[in-house]
DNA sequence: CCCTAAGTGTTATCATAAGTAACACTACTA
DNA sequence: TAGTAGTGTTACTTATGATAACACTTAGGG
C-alpha cells in the first residue's frame, strides 16, 4: 500500500467503504451490509485479502475477526493521488489541479475557492 | 479512459511516457528508446492495446504505424484523480490535499504555496 | 459431557489483463 | 525477383480479482 494505485477491485473497494463508514467490523457484518449478495466465505477471502495487502487489519474477539482500517481513507488517496502525480505529472501537483481544470473536472471557481480556503488554514494553524 | 484509474501496467505506462515526450512515435522508435530490451512485436501489442483503450492514436506513412497521444499527460492524470478523490473522498479534492499533507506528502508550505500560485494564476485570467 | 452452529483455514475455479513473443503475410526497394 | 521492413494474428504465462465450497475447531446449550 506504498508505491502503487490502490490495487483494489470493485468488491474490494466496496468493502473498503464499509470499513471506513462503520469501524470495526466482523466480516458477518460486512456482507449484511454489502449491496451485492455474497456468501460468508467470499466476504472473509476478500478480508483477509485486504489483509495481506495491508488494508486492514483484525483483531480477535472472541473466535471472531474484527476489521479495521489500517488507514484513514483520505491517506489512502492522498497516497494514491501522489502516485498519480509523480507518473503522469513529474510529480507537478499543480499541473493536475490545473490539467482538473482543463478537463471540465473541475472549474476555476472551484479552484479558486479551494485555494482560498487551503490559504485561510493554513493560515490559521501555522 | 473514463470512469477507472489508468489502467495501465508497468510497460504501458513507461511506453506512454515515450509517447507523450517524444510526440509521434514509431513501434520501433518506441523500442529503441525503452530501456528494457523488448521485442518489436511486443511492443507492437502493447502499443496495439494501448489503443484499444484510447490512450493513443496512429495514423499510417507509407508502410509505419505512427502513434500519437490521444490525451495530454495531464489530462489523464486530471481524471485519474478524480477518480481517485470520487471513491475514496466523496470528491472532496480538498479532503485529499489535507490528506496529503497528513500524510507528509506534501507539507503545509508547499501547499500554501501551490495555493497562493492557484489564487494568482486565477486573479490575472479570471 | 457431547453435539451443533458459528467462525476460521484451506483450496479451487473462472475470467480478465498484462507481459512477452513467434510466425505468417505483404509490399516496397535494391 | 528476392529480401527486408512492417503489419496482423495468435499464443503462452503469470497475476489477480470475484466467487465459493469444504473441512476443521471450539464454545456454549441441552
Amino acid at each position: 500500500m506504498d508505491d502503487s494505485l490502490p490495487d483494489l477491485g470493485d468488491v474490494q473497494r466496496e468493502i473498503m467503504h464499509l470499513v471506513w463508514e462503520h469501524g470495526p467490523v466482523s466480516a458477518e457484518t460486512v456482507r449484511e451490509r454489502l449491496d451485492r449478495p455474497l456468501k460468508e466465505s467470499t466476504v472473509r477471502t476478500v478480508l483477509r485479502r485486504l489483509e495481506e495487502k495491508g488494508y486492514v487489519t483484525h483483531r480477535v474477539d472472541g473466535r471472531t475477526y474484527i476489521y479495521k482500517a489500517a488507514e484513514a481513507r483520505e491517506r489512502v488517496a492522498a497516497k494514491a493521488v501522489k502516485q498519480i502525480v509523480d507518473w503522469f505529472c513529474n510529480g507537478s501537483l499543480e499541473e493536475v489541479l490545473l490539467g482538473m481544470v482543463d478537463s471540465k473536472i473541475l472549474d476555476r471557481g472551484e479552484l479558486q475557492a479551494l485555494a482560498d480556503k487551503i490559504a485561510d488554514a493554513k493560515g490559521r494553524k501555522t
